[in-house]
DNA sequence: ACACTGAATGAATGCTCATTCACTTACGAC
DNA sequence: GTCGTAAGTGAATGAGCATTCATTCAGTGT
């Protein structure tokens, strides 16, 4: 039996869990402070203080601030992916899962608007490549939605319509609760918003023979 | 004749002019800076030398970088509803209307993306009355889009929506075009971007009987 | 116990930048 | 021409900040 290798990879496993911890810790603490302050005008001490850390240690972490940020908004967009593939389980038909997949940005956004707010206002002072990086992340996570409208126009349930224009336009649609919180926030309630966006999307491109298989989608637009 | 008074008069009117250039010309060079760098990533003196002035006569026309910064937004702002204020026109038909005004959105947009985004980026920089400022310059715009979605309702040529959010829907559809034009720009020319969501908004929102009417616009929808 | 390794600290450094102000220049009134 | 006022200048000031690094601390293997 190797016990010493087994000590040293319990330690490791261990000191690798601990890193872990801190960076999550670390990004936390950017992430609240640089969402409600914006990026420049978070110092790495208060980020330090927020996370209860001296100033030096950022460093061991992160590159440096620039890195930081994209560290943040790389978090950010993780988060959104896996919770929006989560949201949309295993629906069979392609216009459900359309609107599941809508619903299931628009609630990530729900629950995370400042954090997607963040990424907008500070993915200009990013470096190219880390723009990049954010640019395909985002990509990545339009892909269940994107599927989803193929799937429908292939199975001729709705009416051929320029794809990744379409799936984008609902992306934004979510993106606008967060963006226009302002404005929507004291004109409908988040759960009618996504039920109204559902029906307006589908609306404009369900076929009409196929219209009254999602009466329940289509509110009173039906 | 009052030839003291008429002196001071045109003096004081040649003042004024050459103040309103200067003001102007201050405002040109920050916003072509801030729209390209971020305004955290322009300095004073940056603001200056674009403006081929010293950094001191800056203060002398704005209070500091914070309204500066606020005055580049609302002349942005305030352009952008003037120029859409003209380009709807006088068109009668309620329908037409929302496309004309969703159009003229769309092309100010286009001609002034990187302003667009400054708006975006930089607002949460600004005091909370500045902020209100803007808000009220932006429903303000989209106020000619909301009349002619309330008169295409009561002219019974759409169906019964909630307008406020209709309305900014499409207004969220112009935006989407500078916030999202590393995705858009490759993938659809402007032109058909407009007319594919002006497509699917009326597509939407058109009454079956209706819809023969505005073929033109359904285009492939139709 | 002891030495060793890496984590953590926080004061010191050097820079950038907004803002000020003592001074200069341009210009209209008389 | 010359006086007064307003426009314009730019070096000096001082605050704030990212980043570094000499030092301390804590845990682990022996």
């Amino acid at each position: 039996m190797p016990t010493i290798d087994a000590t040293t990879d319990a330690t490791e496993a261990a000191h690798d869990a601990r890193t872990e911890a801190r960076r999550r810790q670390l990004l936390a603490a950017a992430a609240r402070l640089m969402a409600e302050h914006g990026s420049p005008n978070v110092s790495m001490q208060a980020v330090a203080d927020g996370a209860g850390v001296s100033v030096g240690l950022i460093y061991r972490y992160f590159g440096g601030k620039q890195d930081l940020l994209q560290a943040v908004i790389v978090s950010v967009l993780e988060s959104f992916a896996t919770r929006v593939a989560e949201a949309i389980g295993d629906e069979p038909d392609p216009v459900r899962r359309i609107a599941a997949a809508f619903a299931g940005y628009c609630d990530v956004i729900h629950d995370e608007r400042e954090a997607a707010l963040l990424a907008y206002r500070e993915t200009k002072s990013l470096d190219p490549e880390g723009r990049r990086v954010l640019m395909d992340l985002e990509v990545q996570t339009a892909q269940p939605l994107v599927a989803a409208v193929t799937d429908a126009v292939d199975a001729g349930l709705i009416r051929p319509v320029n794809v990744p224009v379409f799936a984008y336009q609902l992306l934004m649609t979510a993106h606008s609760w967060a963006l226009k919180h302002w404005y929507f926030g004291t004109r409908i309630a988040h759960a009618d918003f996504v039920a109204e966006h559902t029906a307006l999307a589908l609306s404009a491109v369900l076929r009409p023979e196929t219209r009254n298989h999602y009466t329940d989608l289509l509110g009173t637009l039906a």
